[in-house]
DNA sequence: TAAATAACAGAATGCTCATTCTGTTTTAGT
DNA sequence: ACTAAAACAGAATGAGCATTCTGTTATTTA
C-alpha cells in the first residue's frame, strides 16, 4: 500500500533549524518555563508547524533532548573517543562547559539537569532516555581517559569507569554552581583538582 | 506609638510545621510543579492562613528555602564544625545525601539545584541567598578536612578550600545522577573514589 | 452576654498556557 | 486558469494557576 501525500503548499521554515532554537530555548530555562508562545516568538514558526511537525510540547522536548544530547556527542565527546584522545581533549571539555555556565548575559543552562529536576521523576521515558545519554558521557569518558591512560597521563591504578561516572557528575556539579553565580576560577578550580586526582 | 491587635479568633496551624510540609513539596517538585493549592492539600492550612503568615509564592519559597538550608546545616554540616570532626563525617553526610537521593517511593531531590535552575537567572536576592548557603556549605567541608587532615585521615598537600568546593559540587553531582534514577552504588562509587583521592 | 474582628472555607477573578479551530493563502496537478 | 488540500495566522477554548474577595465562625474583651 502507498500512501500519496500531494504537496499543495510548500513549507516556510527549516524543522533543523527551528529545533535549534526550542533546544537553546529549552537548556536556558527549563520546561515548564518555556512556552509554546516563546518557541513561536524565537522561531517565527507559527503554532501549525510546530504541532504539525514536532507533535506536542512534551514530544518537542523529547526531540529537543536527543538534539542536545547529539550536539554535545558530536562538539564534545567523539573526540574522546579517537585512539589518540589525551587528558588535553577532556580540560578542553570541561573548560568549554565552564564557558557556557558563565557567560555574562545569560547562562546557557543544562538540558540534561533541566530533564533530570523537572521532568525525570515524572516521566520513565525520559527518565530512560535521559540516563541513556549520562550513561553515554561516562562511557566516553572512560574511553577518553584510557587513551590519556596509555600516554602515561593518567595514574595506572585509576579504574577509568569509576572516573568516568565520577566526570560525568562533575559536569552537572559544575553547572549547578555556574547557574547560582559562582566564578569562573571557582569552577576551573574544581575542574583542576577533579583531574589532578587522577594524574 | 503602640499597635494593639486584638487576637480574637485563634490560629489553628502550626506555621512551623506548614512551612515543612511546604519544603518538602518544593524540594521534591520545585518551584513552578508546586502550585499553592498543593500546599493547602498537603498543610491542611487554607489559603487566607498561607498568604497571611508567609505573603505570597514566592516569599514562602524564599522561607522554605532558609529553613531548608538550615536543617541542612543543623542535621549535616554542623557536626564538621566541631574539633573532633573526622573523615566519617563527611562519610556519613554523603551517605545521607545518597539515601535521600535513591529513595524508591519518590526522590526527595534537591531544593538547592530546583532554586539554582528554576529561579536563580531571574531572580538575584533568590541567586544572592543560595550562593551564600552553598558557600556556607563549602565552608563547612572545609573545616571538617581540616579537622580530618589533623586526624591524618586527609593528605597534608590537600588544599582544603579547594576540597570543600570540589565536595559542595559533588553533592549536586549526585543529585542530579540520582533524579535520573542511577543506582545507589554508582553514587557511593563516585563519593567513594572522590574521598579516596583526598587521602 | 454582646460586640468586634481575626481566622477560616471556598467562591470569584484575572492571567497564562497548551492545544484546537477557523478562515485565508499558496501551490501542485489537472 | 481552476481545484484541492496543505500551510499558514491568529482567534477561540478550556484548563490550571496565584491571588483576592465574600460570607461565616470563633474567641477575646468590655
Amino acid at each position: 500500500m502507498t500512501i500519496l501525500v500531494r504537496m499543495v503548499r510548500t513549507r516556510t521554515f527549516d524543522p533543523t533549524a527551528a529545533l535549534t532554537k526550542a533546544v537553546n530555548l529549552f537548556s536556558c530555562k527549563g520546561y515548564s518555563e518555556t512556552s509554546m508562545e516563546d518557541i513561536v516568538q524565537a522561531t517565527g514558526v507559527s503554532r501549525y508547524g510546530l504541532y504539525g511537525t514536532f507533535g506536542n510540547k512534551r514530544e518537542l522536548f523529547e526531540q529537543a533532548l536527543d538534539r542536545y544530547a547529539d550536539g554535545m556527542g558530536k562538539n564534545s565527546f567523539l573526540r574522546l573517543l579517537e585512539p589518540d584522545a589525551s587528558l588535553d581533549h577532556i580540560r578542553t571539555i570541561f573548560a568549554e562547559r565552564v564557558d557556557d555556565m558563565c557567560c555574562e548575559e545569560e547562562t546557557k543552562g543544562c538540558l540534561f539537569i533541566h530533564t533530570a529536576m523537572e521532568l525525570a521523576p515524572q516521566d520513565n521515558d525520559l527518565r530512560d532516555v535521559l540516563q541513556k545519554f549520562m550513561k553515554r558521557m561516562g562511557k566516553a569518558f572512560s574511553v577518553g581517559l584510557e587513551s590519556a591512560k596509555a600516554r602515561g597521563e593518567i595514574r595506572d591504578d585509576v579504574d577509568v569507569n569509576d572516573a568516568g561516572e565520577l566526570l560525568t557528575s562533575t559536569m552537572f556539579g559544575l553547572a549547578v554552581l555556574g547557574r547560582t553565580g559562582f566564578k569562573r576560577e571557582t569552577l576551573d578550580g574544581i575542574v583542576d583538582n577533579t583531574l589532578a586526582a587522577m594524574q
